[in-house]
DNA sequence: TCATTAAAGTTAT
DNA sequence: ATAACTTTAATGA
């Protein structure tokens, strides 16, 4: 949890609940809130020319997203979709800001978090630069799976639909298909009723 | 090698 | 039921 929840129902917060499906905002729209799931998963998406989805990030449980939009000022470039029942903290900018300047400890830990999220960011950008699917998927799952504590091999179940690994990663499903099973042939990944081990 | 297209089977709502 | 997801195969860049 980013901020503790009692302080932003006292700041002014209120909760939100959205269907899967349903936008908490759109492509251009001007970012008036903080947001911090309270339950629920959600994903950053935007789409390219052709309206091939790109997944930017995939948020869920007790995280905060898009607050950077707040500072800068700038209009969302992605939308932001449920992907099942979301219970969302909405806190208006003014009251976050204000509640900032009241918390240097609160101000450096939204610092922090913006900085790992800038690295995360970096560090994607450059593994979807591969040309190899492979690595891509691989950074992908290693990354998702450096949120668990457990870090033995299969240990970790992904919690991604094929379709939304392909989507994160700019490859298709087919290839990600593919590349699954040759990823499970080389004993990097295991395969169970269909879902993936890691 | 990978994207695209098509077609069909499977799962979730 | 219907939509969303998964899989396989053929074709072409």
């Amino acid at each position: 949890m980013v901020i503790q929840e009692n302080h932003l129902y006292s700041a002014g917060a209120e909760c939100i609940t959205y269907k899967s499906g349903e936008y908490i905002f759109q492509e251009g729209d001007f970012p008036h809130f903080y947001y911090q799931i309270i339950t629920g998963q959600l994903k950053l998406n935007a789409y390219n020319e052709e309206g091939k989805e790109f997944i930017l990030s995939i948020v869920s449980d007790g995280e905060s997203f898009a607050e950077s939009f707040i500072f800068s000022g700038q209009l969302y470039p992605m939308d932001a979709e449920a992907l099942t029942e979301c219970t969302i903290l909405r806190l208006h900018k003014n009251n976050f800001l204000k509640l900032l300047e009241a918390s240097p400890q609160l101000y450096l830990n939204v610092c922090k978090g913006l900085s790992y999220h800038l690295h995360n960011q970096y560090t994607t950008l450059h593994r979807n630069s591969s040309p190899k699917p492979a690595d891509r998927l691989l950074g992908l799952l290693s990354h998702l799976k450096n949120s668990q504590q457990e870090k033995k091999a299969y240990s970790f179940l992904v919690p991604l639909t094929r379709q939304q690994l392909a989507s994160c990663t700019g490859i298709c499903v087919e290839t990600a298909i593919r590349t699954i099973k040759t990823l499970e042939r080389q004993n990097i990944l295991k395969i169970k009723d269909r879902k993936i081990y890691f």
